[in-house]
DNA sequence: TCGTGTTTAATTGTATGACAAAAATTAGTT
DNA sequence: AACTAATTTTTGTCATACAATTAAACACGA
């Protein structure tokens, strides 16, 4: 198995493809486009200087990553979760997160408790900073380290991919004045338990982490749910000011 | 002002694209494609009729899924599994079928469990029959009825995407002598669990299911490991007249 | 004002051609 | 056979085209 080093000042060109692929899922992500939002192929073409060929491939992309859904004939739309769609993806989450705090507890090296224990850190950091930014990349840190310590190389991608699909209430869910402070408390749970070794209590302690933030996730859905006066399809030219309903 | 008539056949045109996709996978998982093998654009369209726009979205497609892998500059290739990642997936597999198996033993309705019944005796047919198309149908749908059972609608979708990943080895476990029998009797044990409305028993009996089927996969891994002619360094081809205009 | 049918514009789905850059193959030379 | 130069393939990307479909704008009668 090869494992890439890659230089530090190296700067490695990326296909137009794959940057492509992380500017536009980052505007999905980052919200920047909202759920329901139709994303146009030209628009697109437009804001990132790109053809339509690849604007095309990353859509498809994104498409099997679940964060667009096309719709035959009318196009791509920013993929919407219903509370439903919601809890199923939350549970198989916790499922996956289940597995991979077993298999730490089991296999992780003292440097990856460490690892982790360093991403927990930075993440109380970056919540107690309340920098919107480096918040998301201490979870996305977080998360890299929790699924490495597994030992298992695919998890990392899976759980990626679920938390893509997740994000919309991501960035939120520290808005919630108290959560964040609980949240890091889980996770110093959790990583005490892979500290003892103790597989079955970090299955427990993720159980239980996952259950506190789905009830935050689960508010922030419904507070979704209820406002979008979702604008249809109007460009910039026109702003439609009227609520109905 | 044409008014189409739908009735009786409901033949569905399909995208170019998606039409594409499904055939392209098809050739791969049903080993037409096999792993390592480099898949060349204009030869996939060639032999789809599609153009190279089609193609590629398909292929870009399939590198989500897994299925293939598009190397820079190189090209797409299908995707090959060390036994490292075969065990990781199979892991995976494992663990999201048990929550599969768990939720279906709690909310399963009767008709679920009558679905899934008849799915392990279609199989069963197939197997006694060896058709070998019939019993990939079988398996698939009984994976269909298995994790619809469950409720939770991501899970077919996941389980597809995972199941495609390891489907280098599905039509072949079926090759070995005694297996199948094994499998169903294995199959009609969770059954028995599920409709005893035992989740943990459910649970075990879907490791118990896998861990068996591992070890026939990981033979067939090995022997597909073991006789690749691919070439990894140049080697010299003969190239017979294949004078071709 | 409100449908409701019609015309017009925007957008998607797909194909084709083009071409530089990178790889693979062939041919030529030692 | 080993190495290198020349040639052909193949990829990555863009631009253009155009039918089919959908959405928007418009017009008109109730």
């Amino acid at each position: 198995m090869t494992i890439e080093k890659k230089a530090s000042t190296k700067i490695v060109k990326q296909s137009v493809y794959s940057d492509t692929l992380t500017r536009l899922s980052t505007l999905i992500i980052e919200g920047v486009y909202k759920p329901g939002d139709r994303l146009i192929e030209r628009e697109l073409c437009d804001r990132l200087q790109v053809s339509r060929t690849s604007v095309r491939e990353a859509l498809r992309r994104l498409e099997a990553e679940r964060l667009v859904q096309i719709i035959p004939n009318k196009g791509p739309v920013v993929r919407r979760l219903s509370t439903k769609e919601f809890l199923d993806l939350w549970d198989i989450r916790t499922t996956i997160e289940c597995l991979a705090a077993r298999r730490f507890a089991l296999h992780g090296s003292d440097a990856q408790i460490l690892a982790l224990e360093k991403c927990i850190h930075a993440m109380d950091q970056a919540l107690v900073n309340e920098d919107e930014h480096r918040i998301r990349v201490a979870k996305n840190d977080f998360f890299e380290c929790f699924m490495m310590g597994s030992g298992n190389f695919a998890l990392p991608d899976l759980l990626r991919q679920l938390n893509a699909q997740l994000s919309f209430m991501w960035a939120s869910s520290l808005r919630v004045p108290g959560r964040p402070t609980a949240s890091i408390k889980d996770l110093m749970a959790l990583l005490e338990t892979i500290k003892a070794r103790n597989p079955e209590a970090a299955n427990a302690a993720v159980i239980l982490y996952n259950e506190r933030a789905k009830i935050i996730a689960l508010a922030r859905l419904a507070e979704l749910e209820s406002e979008p006066a979702k604008t249809p399809t109007r460009s910039k030219r026109r702003v439609q000011s009227s609520a109905e309903t």
